[in-house]
DNA sequence: GTCATGTAGATTTTT
DNA sequence: TCTACATGAC
């Protein structure tokens, strides 16, 4: 038995989850009534507080697991705060069904409340591929110019209204005008529209549906308020609009409500996060206990001292004393290099000796402030032989071959999934191109079916013909027998034959190449992980979500990432590259964001920083090709901001900055100024060729052809709906058809027409396919 | 219907 | 420089 440490209040009594903790830590896991703000600081134990919280109200019986909310915004950090809850608390933690990301809960939420916002329980959570190829279509459909109207910032925009919890009825003239001249509004609703036609969500609905359906329904929340009797929100500075409105909504009634963060750390603002709803928390939840986390357990004093030197720059900080206790360590180094590939080389030279040293790969990281970054390093370390990872880009479900196997499977689980039908009707290549792909769109239009539907109605007429009409036949008769087969088979086998019979995997086996190779083991890989779940829904349900594998655990290696993607891990060894003007802080950020966003730049600084456990070492390049062009390049200004006596600087380049810098100016493309700043861009390039070599003629000509092509188009669809035949044909009537031509009608069956026509004799055709006249 | 060429454009991306 | 998409040729 030994006394307790005098600074510590713990007793051996303890619960073993509050043993460790600091005494703000204890109090932020005890006072479980009332408002509570954690300020959790870089490095100070905020997810150890967290996770014996939640210990705490489980073992004291404050709460049944089914009666805590606790939501995280990554899956990372869910299912690492279920795991370090279930090491502490043992097998209850399985049960905690509200235990998740806000998209995970908010999807579970509405699943059981879909008919209130009309859509079914079976609905699909699009992603942003899907969501882009639909507006792509809402774009044309309303004759707008793609390249004019990119279909992304119309994405971006409606992501942004969702994560400030408007509903296309809330959108006023304003925002609406920041679209196609004020039809903004317009193509939101028609997309919403779409989506519930399709029986389908983006990530924003699971968010914005719940809040409407909170709103509106108060007995939905009164249930809910009822239900929980304690909500916890992790990485709350990073919370939206949507997010907040929320959590205030559902806390409202026991206002148990107990929020961790730093707004320090907030560098998602352009994901729609606001900083603002830490700030303000107090005025939310009046008598709101405030307590700060401020030891931290990371990083060494002159890492620390360097971050806050940073970001002691920027204005409107709630303020936090970051300390530590332990040894001062080494100072933060500054590199400045000559350029790019030196910058690598001299990354790898130190990885090298580390490694000599003993050091794993594993501890240390490279971060850069864009992906492109990468690369530089990627080539370097394939070079010298240096293991690496890279965070980030291509995701597993994010590669073409899974997205084509979940389409084929989210075909088969949910008929009218028109955005999966469409991705795989012709992939592995089956003779169906644009034109018989269009006429099933076209008449899934006219009778308001889905495309599966359509794809079935159309082989009762003669509107295909030859390798199309077979090869869809074929489709849709498999895909009716893999239907028939969900219920029948586990869906594991009912992968791989899908994939087998849709001749998917035999293209793949055919193509000898190494990329073909990969794909297969993939595809394997994918069939694998799905019999880890209980079914097709639940499989398809978390690969909407989670989006993520869990990478093997393999030999050391160097990790190379994005500093956004890097907050939240440490690593003794940081290598902070690319510290310079334009880069980062970035151009954009600089032109765009104002104030605004060069604070969050210097945040991201910061997060940056308080990555590293001993050593952190920032490297800026004088020279660098960017977008092929050699561009030169002076310190970020984050460097200047860096405490003297923190760090230890030293310059690579021989006879000082200034003589190369004087050669190079020499040589430097006159025009590189121009490329560089503000001349860059659509509005220079225009000027200096197309617009100013034919005054006036591409508009005149633009016109024109466009104008036929619009009434083509609408014309058809408009006339017919439903499925009851048109009033407007009768036996005997002339009319014409796009492929046809002109014929008379032999007979009338519903909605199929017989034609006899003038030079294709006679068809059985679709009647919204055809004009009078 | 598929393949080859040209041109604009190019942060960060938890779900 | 590299890439993604759109347009035109077989």
């Amino acid at each position: 038995m030994s006394l307790p440490a005098p600074q510590s209040p713990a007793s051996p009594d303890d619960p073993p989850y509050l043993r460790g903790l600091n005494a703000p830590q204890r109090e932020a896991v005890l006072t479980t009534e009332g408002p509570v703000l954690v300020l959790a600081g870089a490095g100070t134990g905020k997810t150890a507080a967290l996770t014996a919280r939640l210990a705490h109200l489980l073992n004291t019986r404050k709460a049944w697991p089914s009666e805590i909310l606790s939501v995280t915004f990554t899956n990372k950090a869910a299912r690492e705060m279920r795991h370090r809850v279930g090491r502490l608390v043992g097998d209850v933690v399985e049960g905690m069904p509200w235990l998740g990301t806000f998209h995970a809960i908010g999807a579970k939420m509405l699943r059981r409340h879909a008919e209130l916002v009309g859509l079914q329980s079976n609905f699909t959570i699009l992603d942003t591929d899907d969501q882009l190829r639909l507006l792509k279509q809402l774009i044309q459909a309303a004759d707008l110019d793609e390249k004019r109207w990119p279909a992304r910032s119309l994405a971006g925009l409606i992501d942004g209204w969702k994560n400030k919890g408007l509903t296309p009825a809330q959108i006023d003239a304003g925002e609406s005008e920041l679209y196609a001249n004020g039809r903004g509004q317009e193509l939101y609703a028609a997309y919403q529209a779409r989506l519930i036609a399709l029986n389908a969500c983006d990530f924003g609905d699971l968010l914005l549906h719940m809040l409407v359906i909170l709103q509106r329904d108060r007995d939905v929340l009164a249930d809910y308020q009822r239900k929980f009797k304690y909500i916890m929100v992790d990485e709350y500075q990073d919370t939206n609009s949507v997010q907040y409105l929320w959590l205030r909504l559902l806390a409202q009634e026991r206002k148990n409500i107990a929020c961790v963060g730093d707004d320090d750390q907030s560098i998602y603002s352009w994901r729609g996060a606001q900083v603002e709803n830490i700030l303000k928390f107090e005025k939310d939840f009046p008598g709101a206990k405030i307590i700060r986390l401020e030891q931290n357990y990371r990083s060494t004093p002159h890492i620390l001292a360097a971050a806050s030197g940073v970001i002691a720059n920027n204005s409107g900080r709630l303020g936090k004393q970051l300390w530590t206790e332990l040894d001062a360590g080494e100072k933060v180094k500054v590199l400045g290099v000559w350029d790019g590939p030196e910058e690598a080389r001299r990354v790898g030279e130190e990885i090298d000796t580390a490694q000599r040293a003993g050091k794993s790969l594993d501890d240390i990281a490279i971060l850069v402030r864009a992906q492109h970054q990468t690369r530089e390093f990627e080539d370097r370390f394939i070079a010298t032989g240096i293991n690496y990872r890279i965070v980030g880009g291509f995701r597993f479900y994010e590669r073409a071959e899974i997205r084509d196997a979940l389409a084929y499977l989210r075909v088969v689980a949910q008929p009218a999934d028109d955005l999966a039908f469409d991705r795989i009707v012709n992939v592995p290549k089956r003779g169906l191109g644009d034109k018989a792909v269009a006429r099933v769109h076209q008449l899934a239009r006219a009778q308001g079916i889905p495309l599966v539907t359509a794809a079935a109605r159309i082989l009762d007429t003669d509107e295909l013909t030859g390798a199309a009409r077979k090869s869809l036949g074929n489709l849709v008769i498999d895909m009716a027998r893999w239907r028939a087969q969900v219920t029948e088979i586990p869906h594991g086998d009912l992968a791989r034959i899908i994939l087998d019979e849709s001749g998917y995997t035999s293209v793949l086996q055919a193509e000898k190449s190494v990329e073909a190779s990969g794909r297969l083991e993939n595809l394997t890989e994918l069939v694998r992980a799905m019999e880890e779940y209980d079914s097709l829904g639940a499989f398809l349900e978390h690969v909407s979500l989670v989006m993520d594998n869990e990478a093997a655990v393999e030999e050391p290696k160097v990790t190379i990432m994005t500093i956004h993607a890097a907050k939240g891990l440490e690593y003794d060894t940081v290598f902070l590259v690319g510290w310079e003007e334009g880069l980062f802080p970035s151009q954009r950020a600089l032109d765009e964001g104002g104030t605004n966003s060069l604070e969050e730049e210097r945040r991201l600084a910061y997060v940056a920083i308080t990555r590293a456990r001993r050593r952190a070492i920032i490297l800026h390049a004088a020279n660098r090709r960017i977008y092929g062009q050699w561009t030169s390049s002076i310190p970020s200004r984050f460097v200047d901001e860096l405490p003297l006596e923190h760090i230890e600087s030293e310059s690579s380049m021989a006879g000082g900055e200034s003589l190369w810098r004087a050669n190079w100016s020499e040589r430097a493309d006159p025009f590189a100024d121009v490329a560089r700043g503000t001349g860059r861009g659509p509005g220079w390039q225009r000027a200096a060729g197309g617009d100013v070599a034919k005054p006036g003629g591409s508009y005149a000509s633009r016109t024109f052809t466009r104008e036929p092509s619009r009434v083509r188009e609408s014309s058809a669809p408009a006339v017919s709906i439903g499925n009851a035949g048109r009033a407007d044909v009768s036996v005997g009537m002339r009319v014409f058809h796009q492929k046809f031509g002109y014929g008379a009608i032999a007979e009338i069956e519903g909605n199929k027409l017989e034609i006899d026509f003038e030079t294709a004799g006679r068809k059985r055709v679709m009647d919204s396919f055809v004009t009078v006249g």
